[in-house]
DNA sequence: TCTGGGGTCCTAGGACCC
DNA sequence: TCTGGGGTCCTAGGACCC
């Protein structure tokens, strides 16, 4: 029996759940992103906003000139992780295959689902409603044999669309479709795919694979498969176990002072490593990532000898590393910390004094779960610059030192 | 006009071991 | 003096996604 997959996709997310939960923004240009004074970007426009020519991920600076009656809101994430997990209950009623793949879209296999509820575009209509009423929000959702397919499909007809694309749509309609529809093939590939003249996937369906390895020697096979449709289509239940955590920030002006960036570096630490902590994990590697005033992106990763998720022993490895790379103390505009080889926590041996440090992460960790994170910051990861431009502790926060 | 922050996956080269 | 092949781990960088 063929497959039935359904992917959801949320129309513009951030400001539907934004004009939501706030009435009078409904038909109004909003715009959630970061402010135009921390060099932020926009994170999502509504689609009133959107007929202004604002985009995703547009400097919000030039977001504010295109459209300057927009609403612009901070991005509250704990909201919209919220709304999440609504839409998985909703979507949970239906199947027990439910893959998210982000905080808005979400893969179902319905294929044994359709003698309870119908064929799969009946039970699309079905989520859409659900959803709509529920949660006063809208959704496109694709259908078709495969998770590509599906995916294509959900892009075809937003916002509130339905679309399905059947196998057969594959020597069909999918041809006249650029190439840059298909899921993987990003700017740089379509520019390349370009330069061989192949602009629709039915051109990549029809050119000799011999062509294709010669500009692609690692990737012919893989852009094929996509051109067909194909590709990997189990939808696996629930969230994958995560493979990084980590955080950066990009810095309101442009910093060199090894004492600010030690201090960052610190804060990232902290929170990378609480949560490391808060979900159970313990990492090997760290990679921290810089940016300079150019652009230039560039990075280095150190492996621990031992798993670890304390902030100390992470916070002070980072900063060798930081040292490492930082040797020519150029200005930068952002940095990053990256946790990965994650492992589910064991309880660490005590065999040396590291149980200080661990009790001393688990009292803040403690205080933190019950007062908010805000409520208490390591000694020093106070001085991190954006802390003090851009985010300065509400009155009522509760500070302390460790 | 100035370019966020959270991720996943892949490639390629070098070290090292058998 | 010349010289294997496979496998794993580590590092740096980059494409891509939302």
């Amino acid at each position: 029996m063929t497959r039935a997959i359904l992917l959801i996709d949320m129309d513009a997310f951030y400001a539907s759940v934004e004009q939501a939960r706030r009435p009078e923004l409904a038909g109004l240009p909003v715009i959630v992103g970061g402010s135009a004074e921390s060099r932020g970007v926009v994170s999502t426009a509504s689609y009133e906003a959107r007929a202004c020519g604002v985009r995703t991920a547009m400097p919000t600076a030039q977001a504010q000139r295109l459209c300057p009656r927009g609403i612009f809101l901070r991005v509250d994430m704990k909201a919209y992780v919220a709304v999440s997990k609504q839409l998985l209950e909703i979507f949970g009623r239906f199947t027990d295959l439910v893959e998210p793949v982000s905080i808005d879209e979400a893969f179902l296999d319905v294929t044994g689902s359709r003698r309870l509820f119908g064929a799969p575009e009946e039970i699309a209509h079905q989520i859409q409603e659900r959803v709509r009423d529920e949660l006063g929000l809208s959704c496109s959702i694709g259908i078709g044999p495969t998770r590509l397919l599906a995916k294509v499909a959900a892009e075809l007809n937003k916002p509130a669309g339905l679309a399905t694309l059947r196998h057969d749509d594959v020597h069909g309609s999918l041809r006249e479709l650029p190439v840059r529809k298909l899921f993987g093939i990003g700017p740089v590939t379509e520019e390349r795919l370009r330069s061989l003249g192949l602009t629709t996937i039915g051109r990549l369906q029809d050119v000799p694979v011999e062509l294709l390895a010669s500009a692609f020697p690692t990737g012919s096979a893989a852009l094929k498969e996509l051109a067909f449709g194909g590709g990997d289509s189990l939808v696996r239940a629930g969230h994958a176990p995560p493979k990084t955590m980590g955080h950066e920030v990009t810095f309101a002006e442009d910093i060199n002072d090894p004492e600010l960036l030690r201090a960052t570096l610190l804060d990232l630490a902290d929170r990378a490593a609480g949560d490391l902590r808060r979900k159970g994990y313990a990492c090997r590697t760290l990679a921290l990532k810089l940016r300079d005033e150019r652009f230039h992106t560039f990075g280095g990763q150190r492996t621990l000898p031992d798993a670890t998720s304390s902030t100390k022993l992470i916070y002070e490895t980072a900063a060798a590393l930081l040292g490492d790379l930082h040797a020519s103390g150029c200005r930068l505009r952002l940095l990053g910390l990256t946790l990965s080889g994650l492992t589910a926590e064991a309880h660490q041996l005590e065999l040396d004094d590291s149980w200080r440090e661990a009790a001393c992460d688990e009292a803040v960790d403690r205080v933190r779960a019950k007062y908010g994170a805000g409520a208490l910051r390591r000694a020093g990861a106070d001085l991190a610059p954006y802390r003090r431009r851009s985010d300065p502790p509400r009155a009522n926060e509760q500070r302390s030192q460790t």
